[in-house]
DNA sequence: AGCACGCCGACT
DNA sequence: GTCGGCGTGCTC
């Protein structure tokens, strides 16, 4: 009997034995549903064997093999890769490998993309004209539509050409791609950008590294569509990596428009399952010649890859913060050495890591120094204190001034203030009480117009007190700036002016941002408010004015990355202003202009920020200068955490005596020390080097398991993004 | 991850 | 005297 060894995307260890029904045929990489106790689950076949350490008697059969295509050789190695490497269960780590299986069938969205041919529609109707005259036909208009047939168009059709395009989606022939707003041609590329797509070009087929920086405007993304496209002229498929899902949409109206032969596909957490497994498998068959996609695509099967391009390499988004705590851009960066193929990081402002292996040469610098669009300039810069303008609601005069102005030559302007909500804390006038979160070390935001407060971190909502709980006085005051009291400051300030307001609460609505975004490009909008979700990637013509307000707070942070943060936060928000040939101008509000954050913002050298930040992890032997892994543990009583960890710890110092060059920290209360009714601690090892951390890391968590961890939750985070 | 088996406090 | 708390361990 042939015994196959399944792993399940269980929090265990080991694989399970199941026997295979004759008839049934799989291989590694197979996807099969088996029994596990007395609940159903999809695993994932990593060996196919004779015999089993368990009693064939016990073994289970395999229920049903998934019509799935199996995994390729090549993702079963990068999730052994990622199980390894980030200390977690192969079977969690092949679990991110496959699509969305849910046997339920998917909401069905409102249909309203065009529908366009696909590359094996391309193939299997060019053949048809003789046969139908209403497929010919119906054929001609679609071939002549590389951007799709609209909703509206398809009403236009007659009742059996409708039927025909159906039958035809059924097959694969044509399929839904998402609207254009605008057909914009491919733009002129400039010298740095042409001599960095040639230096990428040159590299095709071979595994290169490229550290692509450019300034905010410069054109990174003409260069990475310039590579893609010559990678999948050669037959080629392209790997993009994107941070957020608010951002596919764009830039998949960019690659449309630039590859409009090319069949282009979205993978993310945002698509309806069936869309997503559909993306999946046209990657796997090899018919999407791109897929665009965030942190989870980077598992896609894609027999032809030849190009990964990761897209604002330095955002911490593509950090998985849970289960598997891998992080997207150096999975790609061992994808792509896998795969012998070029990887593209773009940023402005390059992660830390990526730019210590430029600096040490192991990956390629390719500089884009000049924004791309003609007679764009780089905005000034102007600090103002933040510290007078508290008193005015966080609007200064410098930048009342600034925004009068804009509004008065017609343009638009964007104030940004990284905190949702109406404030930031509900304090008492008279003992200084603030309200807190009963369940998190947290203070709870004011939402004035739900007259609420709410805790950012676990959701615990409760109405605004009307007075003190400790002292009774009813004189009890919002301190800081949110977005909400900033939108209303706004008003006040500019009551001619129309002001839209983006954060999450703004834009929770399906759609919502997406209208935000159509409303300010059609210039219904004066004044933009919002948090760093306004910072990413967005290109608004019209708007040359930008504030930032509470800049300094970014900066108090104890994380280690924290200056890293929030100098590539100020960089990209500074950047929205001016981007089309208009003169932009930048006021940040700070009592501290000298800090180095704002100088590097003001000189635009992120270089030598970075050259400095750097060096500062040197000394104090911080990431990417060491190696870290973190120990996580959280329970509901202090005491079990401090057991647990002090546990962790004697057992880490038993293993160090036997390994050396690991150093080992003593357990301290995580950065927020209680969270959503959870007390959490942490603690640090650290390496020189790569291996040894790994091999320890390895010894560590076996060890782990075994200590008594009764209430504990625990996790090991291989490169944590702070601590 | 579920889910059952197994030892110590408040109830019909 | 039981019912039930969750702590511990197994599932192929």
């Amino acid at each position: 009997v042939t015994i196959a060894r399944v792993a399940l995307p269980i929090n265990a260890e080991q694989a399970f034995d199941y026997w295979l029904p004759a008839g049934l045929e799989v291989k590694p990489g197979s996807v099969v549903r088996v029994r596990l106790g007395r609940k159903a689950l999809l695993g994932v076949v990593v060996a196919c064997t004779e015999d089993s350490a368990v009693d064939a008697a016990r073994l289970a059969p395999i229920d049903e093999i998934s019509p799935l295509t199996p995994l390729p050789a090549d993702v079963l190695e990068l999730a052994g890769f990622v199980a390894g490497y980030y200390q977690a269960p192969l079977g969690l780590a092949l679990a991110l490998a496959l699509p969305p299986l849910a046997g339920g069938v998917p909401a069905r969205r409102r249909e309203e993309s065009p529908l366009a041919l696909t590359v094996a529609g391309r193939a299997a109707l060019s053949q048809l004209a003789g046969r139908s005259s209403i497929a010919a036909a119906l054929h001609a208009q679609i071939a002549a539509l590389p951007n799709g047939l609209t909703i509206d168009e398809r009403k236009q059709l007659s009742v059996a050409q409708r039927r025909v395009l159906s039958q035809w989606r059924k097959a694969g022939h044509v399929a839904a791609v998402p609207a254009l707003r605008d057909s914009a041609s491919v733009p002129q590329l400039n010298l740095d950008q042409r001599d960095a797509a040639a230096a990428i070009i040159g590299k095709l087929g071979t595994f290169a590294p490229f550290l692509l920086q450019g300034i905010t405007g410069s054109g990174k993304t003409e260069v990475y569509l310039t590579a893609a496209a010559e990678a999948i002229a050669r037959g080629g498929q392209v790997l993009v990596l994107v941070p957020e899902i608010n951002l596919t949409p764009q830039f998949e109206a960019r690659v449309r428009a630039a590859l409009p032969s090319a069949t282009a596909v979205s993978l993310h957490s945002g698509l309806a399952a069936g869309d997503r497994r559909a993306a999946w498998q046209a990657a796997y068959d090899g018919t999407a010649a791109l897929v665009l996609g965030t942190r989870l695509a980077v598992f896609t099967p894609l027999p032809r890859l030849a190009l990964i391009v990761v897209d604002e390499e330095h955002d911490a988004s593509f950090k998985q913060q849970e289960g598997v705590r891998y992080h997207a851009r150096d999975v790609a960066v061992f994808r792509a050495r896998q795969r012998d193929v070029p990887i593209v990081l773009g940023s402005a402002t390059p992660a830390l890591e990526s730019w210590h292996h430029a600096r040490q040469d192991r990956y390629q610098r390719l500089l884009l120094t000049t924004r791309a669009s003609p007679g764009a300039t780089l905005p000034r810069t102007i600090f103002a204190p933040d510290r007078d303008a508290r008193a005015q609601e966080g609007l200064g005069s410098v930048l009342l001034a600034g925004l009068r102005r804009c509004l008065a030559r017609g343009e638009q302007a964007l104030v940004f203030v990284n905190r949702r909500g109406y404030a930031p804390s509900y304090k008492c006038t008279a003992c200084g009480w603030e309200a807190g979160c009963p369940r998190c070390s947290a203070r709870l935001t004011v939402h004035r117009d739900a007259r609420q407060l709410r805790c950012h971190h676990c959701g615990h909502i409760e109405q605004l007190h009307a007075a003190c709980p400790t002292c009774g006085n009813i004189d009890l005051l919002p301190r800081g700036i949110g977005t909400q009291r900033l939108e209303r400051a706004l008003a006040s300030a500019l009551p001619s002016a129309r002001i839209a307001r983006i954060d999450r609460d703004s834009t929770r609505r399906r759609g919502a941002f997406a209208s935000l975004r159509t409303q300010v490009e059609e210039g219904t909008v004066d004044v933009l408010v919002g948090t760093q979700m306004l910072a990413k990637g967005h290109d608004f013509p019209r708007l040359t004015l930008v504030g930032v307000l509470g800049a300094d707070n970014a900066l108090y942070s104890a994380d280690f990355r924290a200056t890293e943060r929030a100098a590539a936060l100020l960089m990209q928000v500074a950047g929205r202003a001016g981007r089309a040939g208009l003169a932009g101008e930048v006021i940040v509000q700070t009592d501290f202009p000298d800090h180095a954050v704002y100088r590097a913002l003001a000189t635009d050298d992120y270089d030598r920020l970075a050259d400095t930040l750097l060096h500062e992890r040197k000394i104090a032997r911080l990431p990417p200068c060491a190696y870290v892994g973190l120990l996580l543990a959280q329970a509901h009583a202090r005491a079990d955490v401090d057991r647990f960890l002090g546990a962790a710890h004697a057992a880490a110092l038993a293993l160090e005596q036997t390994d050396a060059g690991v150093e080992i920290f003593s357990p301290v209360p995580a950065l927020m020390a209680r969270r959503a009714g959870f007390e959490r601690g942490q603690m640090v090892v650290q390496s020189n080097r790569r291996g040894e951390l790994q091999r320890f890391l390895t010894r560590w968590r076996a060890t782990l398991a075994a200590v008594p961890s009764s209430r504990v939750r625990f996790a090991i985070d291989v490169d944590p993004m702070g601590f």
